[in-house]
DNA sequence: GATGTTGCTGAAACAGTTTCAGGCGTGTTT
DNA sequence: AAACACGCCTGAAACTGTTTCAGCAACATC
């Protein structure tokens, strides 16, 4: 564990300078800077308080907090799992808000006393990533994908197999028209799911329709005003694939509040961060992906990396599956109008309970 | 701001032994250790590091962390949002299991570097607020509450009078046989609800029956269980009060699933904090509450109390309002029988929306 | 040329924690 | 009874990092 005065002695400066580089004073020389932050990198520098280390970690997050969303809550209850089991606590860092304009991440993160930080990026902020860790400083990114020619550490929850696998699965029920709804601003999570899709698609041979394509913001109403625009659709889709989801749960609700029946007027697949899929009647047919798992995955290794112990660079697939529940039917031979004239007439005929389990 | 050095001359002992003292170390005497920790308290002191001073604050969770339930989630990304303006940083920490026997909580929070905390407690777990108060150290209670003989700080969300006008406002619906549900351990904010319905009854001279208060786990599936046990009941309740948001939305989805009507064949008010009454179909009539602006409010006054401005004790009530759905309608006349034999034959005759809002 | 300004740096004084050694009382051994 | 051993408690000093203050060097101004 380097000291300033290491740190200092290697630089050849005085501990002043180390510590006011390390925390962003503007008086210490851009190149003296520079060289300062890549060797307390390099000799995985923490902060320490008289002899004592620090075992604070920090949740990162670049835009706006939204623990109100169920995918952010649940990752964050698994990175304090995952932490709190190796004595280490997690602060909640904004980037947006708290740091100062010319300091670099690093000097941010060290000002803050965190050892290392899991992030939770969206797309118009995945650059930031890649600075941190061309930077060096110990980090897991979930929620975001980077490639194999990056050191970014990221946990590749890819659900483009199982998208597939739910929209080959209603085109087996005899669904030709389906559609697709997905977040405005396309996460890569998104993406996936929409090439999942699009694939299935294709191999299928069914045209894809860039009409039936929804972009919505993830909230209910957003699922509501989806289920607004297939009704009122000409050529009306009997199946679609929500990518989020409080899309789905909104879309579900909005179809009983105007009488279209699930599954049997619209089928709907999901996806589902956290258990979502049972709050709702008919439980949604979903694909699944555990973001508790996804938290304490990313705080273990992320612990395991300062003990030097493992992979210098995370790549790891982390497991989906598609789950076959009661929101998907067999495309219905009765005549569509029924959706709007006579109110709630059918009987609740629902598929029946099974599931369908794949780790991609 | 106290230091070490001032605590160590009001107390007449070296640093080396203040510094024990605040991190527990078990080689100080008993009675040496709390002359210090009461001095400290009573100074306010903080640790720095260096000549920074520490601006974090816990979010301290006594049981099992939930952040799973909407309330949890809800409070933390309030506490986050009032602390971020005031900049500073939430570290969250679990009692239980950090903790070190025969520590204090003053000195717990200190060893943690947490300027004060605010407290997400449970019935079980009352006592120790009672204690962190008694030791001095500067904390927010929500979720509980406490007369006004203690000197513990509380933001009294006190949902008793709209847990009263919700079950009045089913009587005036003409519902005679109004069941309630609750949690299994009964918390406060559950026990509030309790006395409410408990109120209502008895001002409208309808007999309290114990048969149909239902005590289950606060999940989807025990809001289930308690429509299983009406619907499997000699003298069915017409309308339920159920204390918890997850509770009253798994009771929906099963209501579905075994095709009895809401609100046709059962009156449903539901207790909400964040927005899950809309989640569902129909939307929830429900007592609610703002848990994020309950958050928000204990992390503002708990900086606002460093800086000396405010009260000393905190005891404030934050107002809780009924909002009236379509999960509740006048009691139906229709032969009850018809709930199991033919299925959801009924147009979906739900109650408009109305909202009628009163702050406690 | 004298003076002031700006950019950068380091010694020293500050913050808190831990190691080490020692005092003191008590119990045990010789 | 004297000597030794041990546990309890304490403080000086050495360690951690940060901030204040002073100073140097280079440059600009009058």
């Amino acid at each position: 564990m380097a000291s300033v005065r290491q740190i200092a002695g290697e630089a050849g400066v005085s501990i002043t300078t180390v510590s006011r580089a390390l925390n962003n004073d503007p008086s210490v020389h851009p190149k003296t800077r520079d060289q300062i932050l890549a060797i307390a990198n390099r000799r995985g520098y923490a902060p320490s308080i008289g002899r004592r280390v620090t075992t604070q970690i920090g949740f990162v997050y670049t835009q706006e907090m939204t623990l109100a969303h169920p995918y952010d809550s649940a990752v964050l209850e698994g990175v304090v799992r995952g932490l709190e089991e190796q004595h280490f606590d997690v602060v909640i860092l904004n980037l947006q808000r708290d740091k100062r304009a010319g300091e670099s991440y690093t000097q941010f993160f060290m000002r803050k006393g965190v050892r290392g930080v899991v992030i939770r990026t969206m797309a118009a902020t995945r650059d930031v990533c890649q600075v941190i860790a061309d930077e060096g400083f110990p980090h897991v990114v979930v929620s975001e994908r980077f490639d194999a020619s990056t050191k970014v550490n990221c946990l590749d929850c890819n659900s483009l197999a199982n998208s597939q696998s739910a929209v080959e699965y209603l085109i087996a029920l005899g669904h030709r028209r389906i559609a697709f709804a997905m977040h405005n601003v396309p996460d890569r999570d998104h993406l996936d799911r929409f090439e999942g899709y699009q694939k299935a698609l294709n191999l299928k041979g069914i045209p894809f329709d860039p009409g039936i394509v929804y972009r919505q913001p993830f909230t209910l109403s957003g699922g509501a005003t989806c289920i607004e625009m297939i009704a009122s659709q000409a050529d009306r889709p009997t199946a679609v694939y929500f990518a989020d989801p409080l899309l789905g749960v909104g879309a579900i609700k909005k179809a009983h509040a105007i009488g279209m029946r699930i599954p049997d007027d619209l089928s709907i697949v999901g996806f589902d961060d956290t258990d979502m899929r049972f709050a709702v009647h008919p439980t949604m047919t979903a694909v699944c992906q555990d973001a508790r798992a996804l938290g304490y995955e990313a705080a273990l290794w992320l612990t395991r990396s300062f003990s030097g112990v493992g992979d210098k660079i995370l790549r790891k697939a982390v497991p989906t599956y598609f789950e076959i529940n009661e929101s998907t039917g067999s495309v219905s031979r009765a005549p569509k109008e029924g959706v709007r004239s006579a109110g709630v007439m059918s009987t609740s005929r629902h598929s029946r309970q099974s599931r369908a389990s794949s780790a991609s």
